[in-house]
DNA sequence: CGCGAACTGTGAATCCGGTAACGGCGGAGT
DNA sequence: ACTCCGCCGTTACCGGATTCACAGTTCGCG
């Protein structure tokens, strides 16, 4: 049906649509594709797997469109999330995170240092980690990230799974093994960062035929 | 030659042998498969790639593995990485990329806030907005990673880039303009967090009758 | 020394995603 | 009202990436 790439676009689109178009009444499928780097082509693509359709010369009417990408994208409930380890990337990540996504909420932290167990940090209630399954059973968590050292990552990604986790997003520079049936995404700086640097140093091309986390300009 | 794809992987592998099998003399590769995510096949392909041939029933020589991915992967001189931004984020790049990566090193930082400017945080020197063409300038900087709020990111990526900057990892929730030529790596922490929700609601698990939910027809 | 097992290297086939292209429609201008 | 223009929806196509499959090679062993 959807595929992730299709995934992350709309929830690219939508950000675009709320943040700066929010209070126009039509759009069109170019402009859209220029603010996301995509192709207007693609844009329609996408457009169309969400099964909404716009008028022709007129473009797509933003308010039903915002309505139809969040039918598609939201979950019916609203999903809680559990964020794991609050060292400078969990704090970054929370801060990113409470304002933004509308369906998603973090209702949960954890860490092991007891200087921040038991305190309130950006408005979310940092717990230890021994009550993580507790606390993910109670709260019907689905989604954990996992902002912690390598080596830890592993065991806290099993007990979030057994505790009822089904997808994870890993900033660990390991790859997490799961039972299939768990989504995994993994954000890996230290990769990310060489490849970068790859590019700079040799390539002198914008990332092109890569997925849309990538730039990609016309002359 | 070698597509983004392959370079993210390569990298990975470094680390994965770096990590456990540094001592090791040979390594297969459907044990780098399976540490790194991949298929066997896949490992071969990226090895071939690089023109490292293993020895059949032995596998692939660590050491002189691991010397033939630095030389892909490794610009020839040091690259050198200008940090903008020092919020949570910021400093969490720090960290991350401090000890990791052999031939790249942070060696400026920048931020707004004068309590941090002239500081020294992480072994690093924060330095004022104001200074960065400068400092890009004096210190060959080619990389920039961009740790910023959202309205901020493209005016200092354009600053950057005519300061001589080619490649780009970008945190912030825009996708930057740049000239071609130059190369942005966006990690989106909001599109990441929303696929991850949405494999957890609709999960791809495999078992049989899972019901498929249908597409609302719009007029 | 020959056999079997296990791994590598690589051409071929397949899968996937993105782009081009084209028909259709709806509003604007005359 | 008719025509024209621009944009949408959709299908067909294309290229890259991944997987398959198999030949080739090396080692251990009887």
């Amino acid at each position: 049906m959807a595929s992730a790439k299709t995934i992350s676009r709309l929830s690219l689109y939508r950000r675009i649509l709320l943040r700066q178009w929010k209070d126009r009444a039509f759009v069109f499928s170019h402009e859209l594709a220029t603010e996301a780097g995509a192709t207007s082509a693609q844009v329609r693509r996408d457009l169309m797997v969400i099964g909404y359709s716009g008028s022709p010369n007129r473009g797509y009417e933003v308010g039903a469109l915002l309505e139809s990408i969040g039918e598609h994208l939201d979950s019916p409930k609203r999903q809680a999330v559990a964020l794991v380890g609050l060292g400078n990337l969990g704090r970054a990540i929370l801060s990113f995170a409470t304002n933004q996504c509308a369906s998603l909420e973090i209702v949960a932290a954890f860490d092991t240092d007891p200087l921040k167990t038991g305190r309130v940090i950006q408005g979310c209630r940092c717990h230890a980690e021994n009550e993580l399954e507790q606390i993910v059973r109670d709260e019907a968590i689905t989604v954990g990230i996992l902002a912690v050292p390598a080596l830890a990552a592993q065991g806290l990604a099993e007990r979030l799974v057994s505790a009822g986790v089904s997808g994870l997003l890993n900033f660990a520079p390991v790859r997490l093994r799961v039972n299939p049936g768990t989504y995994v995404e993994n954000i890996d700086l230290t990769v990310a960062l060489e490849k970068v640097a790859w590019f700079a140093g040799r390539g002198h091309r914008n990332g092109s035929g890569l997925e849309m986390l990538h730039n990609r300009r016309k002359a």
